[in-house]
Formats: C-alpha cells, structure tokens, sequence
DNA sequence: CTGAAAGCGCTTACAG
DNA sequence: CTGAAAGCGCTTACAG
C-alpha cells in the first residue's frame, strides 16, 4: 500500500534524491561506490519510480497511443502483436484508443494528444481522406511523432509503413487472368477506405489491361450479412473468379460457393488480400496476398521509437515487401 | 506545439487556476457565471488538461492495465473488444501490457503498478496457480483493485468474471455421448493452464460417469504443427467425438478428418470450447460451447469501474452463463 | 463562490 | 561526483 518513493530510497541510503534519480537515469554520473550503494538500497525496497511523476517532471511518458477503429478484427490484432513485441524491446507502454463510434474525430485525437503519449500509431484504415487531414493537422500542431501503419493517403506528409495493395491486388488479379478466367470478381466493404480503394484500384488495372469488365461486389464483414449477399448472388451471376479484400469475406464466399455445387479451385479461383490466421484453416486453404501484418506493426514501431528518439531517419515511407502465397484456392 | 495550460485558460479568463479545476472536475461548485466564461475560453483554447499531471496530483489516473499474454489471439482479442468498450463509456483509457516471453511475472507486476493505473485486469490465461497467486500479493499489496478476466484458481480471493467451463465441457461432452458416440477425444494444449484444466475436468467427468475412456490428446496451437500431429493421428487411432479446448485447433482438425476421408458430422461430431469468429467460417460450421467472450471482457471491466469508485458491489465473482451453439458439427 | 498555497513524486540545470 | 532548489501542470484542503 505504501508504496516507496525516490525519498524513501534517499533516507535509506543516505543521500539525496537527485543522486537516486540520477542512479536511475544517468547512472555513469555517479560514482560507482555510491551507485552500489543506492542500487542495494532500490532493490532491498523494490523501489520503483512513479511513472506519472516522471512523466510530469521529464515531459516524456514512454508511452505511445495505438488509435484504431475495431481491435477484434485479425488484421488490427497482429498488427498490433507487433507493435507490442517491439514496444517492449524498446520500454515503452501502450495505450490503446479505439475511434469506434466517435463521432468527432478532432476531438478524438486531442484526447489522445491530452494524454501526453510521446509518439501516436495510427492503424485506423477505416479513414477518408479528409478526416485523415485533421489528424495529420492535430498531430503536427501538437509536435508529437507519428506513424501511419497501413494507411497512408494522396500526397501524404507523415511517416507510413504500408504495402503496395495496388501492385500486389494487380498481380494477383492478373494470375487469375493468366489461368484463363474472365468472370473474376473483387469482394470489397460497402464502406469506402483507403487500403481498399487501393486493393480496388490494383483489380482494375489488371481487369481493364486484359479488356476484362472489372466488377465490384460490396458486401458486409458480417459473416451471417454477407452469406445472405453471396447466396442471392449465384443465382444470377457467373464467376469464375474470386478476390476480397478480406480473407473472412473471402472464406464466407468458398462456403457459399461449394454449398452451390461449386468446386473451389476447379470452377471458381478464390484469393484472399490478407493473410491473417485465417487462410490456413479454410478448406481449400486461401490462396493470399501476403501482407506482412505482424511485420507492419513491428516495423511501424520501431521506426515511432527513432522519431522519439529523434534519430536520424532515412526512409519515412516504408513500403513492405509482398508476395503471393500459393495455397489450395488459386 | 505550445499546449495551452491550465494557467493560459486562467489568465485568459481572468479567474485562477483553482477556479479553472473546479470547472473541470466540480462545475457544481462555481458560479454559473463564471462557469460560463471559463468554459468559454476552453473552448476557445482548445484547452485539454494534462492527464498526466492530473493523475500525478490527484493521484489518479483514470487509466487501467490489461494485463495479458497474447493480443493475436481470437479469444483475447474479442475480450479486449469488451473491455475497450465500456473503458470507453466510462472514460477510462486503457494500457496493455504483454507477458509473453517474460522471465519473472513478479518484476512484470511491479511494472504494471509503477505505471500507477487505476485498476488492473487480469487476463492472462494461461497461468499456473503458484504464478497467479504471486499477482495476488502483488496487488493486493499495491492496493490496486483487480479483476480476473477468464481466470481464476482454487481458493480465489480476487474478484473474476468467468465461465462454467467445467460444466459447459461436461454439458457438450454428455450429447456427444447420448448421440452414441464413444471414442471421444479432447484435444488440448501442450501446457497446462488454468481454463483448459477446467475443461479438462469436465471432460472426465461425463466420460466417467458414461464408463467411457477419457483420452486427452495434448497438441500445438500452431495449425501447421497440429496439422502434422493430427495427420499422424488417423493413422492409429478411432475416433467418433472430438472436443477441442480452441475453436482454431477444432477447425484444424476437421480439415485433415476431411482430407483422411472421414465425415462430419456422420463419421465425427466436433464441437469448440470457445466460440470465436472462427466457428462461422468453417465447413461445416463448428458447433461450440458458447462462451461469451466480449461479454467477459465487458463484464470485467464493469465490474473493475465499480470497485474503482468504490461502489457497494453484491457479487464479486461472476459467473457469465453458457450454452451450446448447435451449428453443423455435432 | 473564489483565490493563495501546498503538494503530488519525480527531473534537471546550477552550484559547489 | 553530489546536493539544494525550482519546476513539470495539475488538485485540493484551507481561508476568506
């Protein structure tokens, strides 16, 4: 209950708090006799400094803000496996903020601001374009070092670690193409976002090189909506390909399509634009784009940590490496 | 950059800064007046008080910990789900803290306490019952009010949300039993901890009392490594019934029950002990133990807000009901 | 209802 | 190398 200050570890140890706090923080200021000392002394007491305090008197919290929209979903969950793995390596804390249901997005980052984070995280992919302009907006005016982590948008001023969805959903799309399919079809979300518009705009290149007629189904993440939405729609439409931007939405289509009588991938090639936990226990397993999502949360984190650290950057638009990974349904 | 402070509002108001507090955090107490004008300039400002600096004088910091070990993982994640939720409704921010990899929980606990959060939440699950009692004396020491997300232990003097796993195990153990079945498996994990033990028990007992052989198969969580272990498991075993501690290891193996030409349900019922994202999406569907996962989450942290504002709680160890999600697999 | 002042537990120039 | 002192931006008795 009592929890021991830096004061307490003074008294026992018999000298002032600034030797203790230096013990602590610039331990090769103080002479090693009295750091044994003081050292002894912290551990007999299992001292640990205040975090608030520390906080308060140094303007640094080692603390940085994780902002995103659902933590439920795979992708945002390792993305954030790796950010915390990294964050560890590095001592620093995390809290989390979601923007589900915020109505003001301003105010949502100034209450992130006001909780004096050093560094903010932004993986909500879920933002427009002009609301992603307040954020950049609110966070330079606050000096606060920020990372985009899988988003990024047109002309974009802030450091981001992103994958090239364009070129990665073209490739994939055109592998479809490539096996001779031409009814080939891209599952998108009935909401517009960024790294989908993206996914979007890589299909239809490829879609459109090959004199094909790009076709855009939105559906739900809702797995009980979107099985509805797919079983209404094999009854009136041919496909013999199959792309989402959402490895669940993509196993919700297989599930619909073998219950119609379809064989996956004989009649009908099916890919994914993910690769979360997912891929690996549908049946056929999903073919995907590999999107190193642990990787774009460790590598956005460490590249917070040297904004933080005010290190020498050489590269703020990281674009991570993608490849195709060839399963049963492609 | 230059974030307006308390002192700019004052100044600005023309009122001192103990007068601006009290707007902030007892409006009651000030002149409507007055109260008006203040609010005025806030608005003005933008002004947000330093939550850190509120939390260093007030000793509060209106910040939890989540204390857990793996944040990819489905079950947590949806359990996070929760608590972010209703930190969110009752103005709490959250921080999380990963134990994965950490050599001495108890070092782990003290970090999570010199962080001076307000309360703590527990949901760490895979806990031995030496481990988690170390957590007790930590915060109970600490004085910080806690709350055992999906965890418990003999003899549990903290406050838990939790399920009947017991009871839930041996419910959906028993109508496999009644459908005839006898070769029935529970799949498990390597390391033992709490819930799964629970489960385990469960288990046994309906297959005791139906004079039937508990055998307890113990595999990875990793579905590349149960893939192989189950592959190697048709070769020399009967089995009629599987029970599977994770939803994910369930799916895994009805995939290579499939692939070894078995059916389900005809040849095998399968059931999951959780009820994750992941039941809807596999073929057939997996019938679970519905355990409500978000709800745990939210529960916990309800419970955690009152025990904060020290409020009258009439029960401290909650038991969250369960039931059985029939779906294609049993 | 309002203000002056002490204090929360640290860090960090500044002297010595 | 070490200590005394100011200050980080708030809250909260205490007077008035």
């Amino acid at each position: 209950m009592a929890n021991t200050t830096i004061y307490d570890v003074a008294g026992a140890a018999k000298v002032s708090l600034a030797t203790v706090s230096r013990v602590m923080n610039n331990p090769e200021k103080v002479n090693p006799a009295t750091r044994e000392k003081v050292l002894k002394v912290i551990k007999e007491l299992g001292y640990r400094p205040n975090a608030i305090a520390r906080g308060l008197a140094s303007r640094k919290t080692t603390t940085i803000g994780v902002v995103m929209s659902d933590v439920t979903r795979a992708y945002t969950s390792q993305m954030l496996g790796g950010i915390v793995d990294i964050a560890k390596k590095y001592n620093y804390s995390i809290k989390i903020f979601s923007t589900t249901g915020d109505v003001n997005l301003d105010d949502s980052i100034r209450t992130v601001v006001a909780e004096q984070v050093d560094g903010i995280l932004f993986l909500n992919e879920e933002l427009e374009q002009e609301q992603i302009e307040t954020v950049v907006s609110r966070v330079e005016e606050a000096g606060i070092p920020t990372v985009l982590t899988n988003v990024s948008f047109e002309n974009n001023p802030l450091p981001y670690v992103m994958i090239d969805y364009v070129e990665g959903t073209y490739e994939i799309t055109k592998k479809m193409i490539e096996k001779g399919k031409k009814d080939i079809y891209l599952f998108s979300t009935v909401r517009h976002y960024y790294t989908n518009d993206l996914k979007e705009k890589g299909y239809i290149k490829a879609m459109e090189e090959a004199n094909l007629e790009p076709r855009i189904f939105r559906t739900s993440g809702d797995v009980t909506i979107n099985t509805q939405h797919f079983t209404e729609f094999f009854r009136n439409h041919n496909i013999d390909g199959a792309i989402s931007v959402r490895d669940s939405i993509a196993i919700s289509f297989m599930n619909v399509a073998i219950k119609a009588g379809r064989k996956i991938p004989e009649d009908i090639l099916v890919a994914g634009l993910q690769n979360t936990k997912y891929a690996i226990l549908s049946r056929p397993n999903l073919t995907c784009l590999d999107t190193p999502v642990y990787d774009i949360g460790a590598v956005s984190m460490r590249l917070l940590t040297k904004l933080m650290a005010q290190e020498e950057v050489d590269n703020l638009h990281i674009v991570l490496p993608h490849k195709i990974i060839e399963r049963g349904s492609l």
